[in-house]
DNA sequence: ACATTATAAATA
DNA sequence: ATTTATAATGTG
């Protein structure tokens, strides 16, 4: 950054782009870095500078010799450590492009929440320890020796159901690192720890994390621990923006979960962010999970990625004994299910029952005029709260007293339909007396903080929420009550969502050799996302959903855009938004009337259209022009890649 | 006529 | 986002 001895005093400009998340800001500004800043400024430092009539912070894109007389001048370096060093400017850049939001805003994601103090010299990592897992793999062999030469490209890990990915993580990051640079490692859903962070932890005490479970300036500070060279950080979604500016590897485990999708703008899908960042600063990018998402199944199948799996055979070999058995019609589970309990009852094994609906009931029904009570706000069934005789809506989250006689025709004839966990673990309780039953739901998740997952039971009932790895406890039957909930969601991705909900299940249950067991009830045993767990088969499935996927041109074969419009002007702008898309050469589909949550009973109401490009980029670009003049009590929402 | 409050414009 | 100029509205 220092002109050695150049006679002619030239200044020295800097790009900067102000942290400032308006459209109206939505380009880089030039300063002039005054001598005594030279040293230490560089692209990708957070400055100060005055900006309007006040001052800001900004990040620096470009540092150039010339004339920057008539400048005003760089105020301050504000962290010590670079914020979006390397290719991060050009990352966030390309970010604010695709995702549609104003420069500002996205820069803003490279900079911690507290970033003023000091921060110490990186020391190395610890390498060398051979990798004893990874070669039994098929394609194994080929990715640790891309990561030895650092031969750049994005591969795709299928592992093994049960197998400990933070051993495998481990021996990415050692061969990546073997001869220095840093790497990253994303994981899902750190609020209730990570046991790959964990194993990473315990190999590396030493390691920056960056997830949000460290309070917010221990956070930083590994933030800026990274900025400065620190080889490893790991965390969550965010951690594909972390200031490492040698990046060898980055890593996103358990790669299909929906948490990689970032709900607020900038709505980045995370995914797509690691990958850009690994082509343009010459990385690997490794995607590593037990169900890999179609698109990235596709992308190892047809050869743009790298294609690492475990054998077939003990795949096979892994899964539990999986049987489907029709839904009862009078009962919430079947006969045959009821045996199965006795009998994981008798062997003095765990057994795991997943319910759809927390709460006592899912719906109330009027016996006499055969009406369900229904949400005055939103008219979807309501769900009852025993515990709370209440009624509660479970899409805009309206409640009330629950109604002791019918709302339409005021018999007093109420009566609970569809068991949720709670009325469940009632039945269970007086079905097997003698047995010890734990219920987890939302409503009791905030609770078990420092206790870990319940081991002194004999029946777990939970709904979704409580299957995830850190807070369940070890079972050998599963069983799935309302698998046709999943399978008929009406959703694009929803046989993939309900593949990967079941193979996670037939992981939970464990291998038929241990006794695992994963009873499934559904109306639909022939799908081809239940046959796949039933025979352990990943391409099965993906064979079947790409078929799918093709015939109606969603993802891999289309990249979409959702954009939703409010106020008062929400017809005009939806129309403007559909126009310019089918004018850059994208489907639409749309617009319809939607409802969103604003709050608890509160609807506001929008019109969506769905887009289909063969390329997202231009459409986005296409659409930034309405986005920087939406009419004022308007609003237009873009979400690229939406979950 | 002047103070207070909403609104728009600009940011090197 | 924040500030500041400007317009709009209210008050004595």
């Amino acid at each position: 950054m220092t002109s050695a001895a150049s006679p002619p005093k030239r200044g020295v400009t800097v790009s900067v782009v102000p942290l400032v998340p308006a459209w109206r800001v939505d380009r880089t500004f030039d300063y002039a870095l005054p001598v005594n800043l030279r040293a230490s400024v560089g692209v990708g430092s957070l400055v100060r500078v005055p900006f309007g009539a006040r001052r800001t912070r900004a990040i620096v894109t470009a540092v150039a010799e010339g004339d920057a007389s008539g400048l005003e001048e760089v105020i301050a370096l504000v962290a010590g450590a670079p914020v979006a060093p390397g290719v991060m400017t050009e990352v966030l850049t390309w970010l604010a492009q695709r995702y549609v939001c104003p420069l500002g805003r996205a820069f803003q994601r490279a900079v911690p929440a507290r970033v003023r103090m000091r921060v110490a010299a990186p020391t190395a990592l610890e390498t060398g320890r051979a990798a004893q897992h990874l070669p039994s793999y098929d394609g194994g062999d080929a990715l640790l020796d891309a990561l030895h030469k650092r031969t750049p490209g994005a591969w795709c890990v299928r592992t093994l159901p049960g197998v400990d990915r933070g051993t495998l993580i481990t021996e990415l990051v050692e061969a990546a690192l073997a001869h220095g640079g840093q790497a990253l490692v994303a994981v899902p859903e750190v609020r209730f720890g990570s046991a790959v962070i964990d194993s990473l932890t315990e190999r590396w005490p030493g390691l920056a994390r960056l997830d949000s479970a460290q309070p917010d300036n221990e956070r930083a500070h590994a933030w800026l621990r990274v900025g400065a060279g620190a080889p490893l950080g790991a965390g969550g979604r965010s951690t594909v923006l972390a200031p490492a500016g040698e990046l060898r590897l980055i890593v996103i485990d358990e790669e299909h979960h929906p948490s990689y999708k970032e709900d607020r703008s900038p709505r980045y899908d995370a995914r797509k962010v690691a990958l850009q960042r690994a082509a343009l600063g010459r990385a690997v990018c490794v995607f590593i999970g037990p169900t890999p998402s179609v698109e990235t199944g596709a992308a190892a199948l047809n050869g743009a990625f790298g294609s690492v799996v475990g054998s077939r055979a003990e795949a096979r070999a892994l899964r539990p004994v999986v049987e489907t058995v029709a839904p009862p019609r009078d009962r919430v589970f079947s006969r045959e299910l009821h045996q199965r309990i006795q009998g994981a009852l008798r062997a003095g094994e765990r057994s795991a029952l997943l319910v759809s609906a927390r709460g006592y009931a899912r719906a109330l029904w009027c016996a006499a005029c055969a009406r369900s009570v229904r949400c005055p706000v939103c008219e979807r069934g309501l769900f009852y709260d025993r515990v709370l005789t209440s009624v509660r809506c479970s899409h805009c989250r309206w409640r009330a007293p629950a109604p002791t006689s019918c709302p339409s025709c005021d018999s007093g004839a109420l009566r609970y339909l569809g068991a949720g966990s709670e009325r469940l673990s009632e039945q269970l309780a007086k079905a097997f007396p003698r047995a010890r039953i734990a219920r987890m739901d939302p409503d009791l998740i905030g609770h078990l903080d420092q206790d870990g997952p319940p081991h002194d039971v004999d029946i777990y009932v939970t709904t979704w929420i409580g299957t995830k790895p850190a807070i369940r406890p070890p079972v050998s039957l599963v069983g799935v009550l309302d698998a046709d909930s999943l399978l008929r969601r009406p959703d694009w991705r929803a046989a993939e969502n309900a593949y990967q909900a079941l193979a996670a299940m037939a992981e939970w249950a464990g291998p038929a050799s241990d006794g695992g067991r994963l009873v499934v009830q559904t109306a639909e045993p022939n799908h081809y996302s239940v046959q796949a767990v039933i025979r352990g088969d990943y391409d099965f499935f993906l064979r079947h959903e790409l078929a799918q996927r093709a015939e109606l041109g969603y993802p891999p074969y289309s990249e979409l855009i959702r954009a939703t419009s409010y106020g008062m002007r929400r017809q005009g702008l939806i129309e403007r938004a559909a126009g310019l898309a089918r004018a850059a050469g994208a489907r639409v589909l749309g617009p319809i009337e939607i409802d969103t949550v604003v709050g608890p009973g509160e609807l506001e109401e929008g019109l969506e259209i769905l887009i289909k490009a063969t390329d997202a980029e231009p459409v986005a670009r296409a659409l930034r022009g309405i986005l920087a003049s939406t009419p004022a009590g308007s609003r237009l929402r873009i979400d690229v890649d939406p979950r």
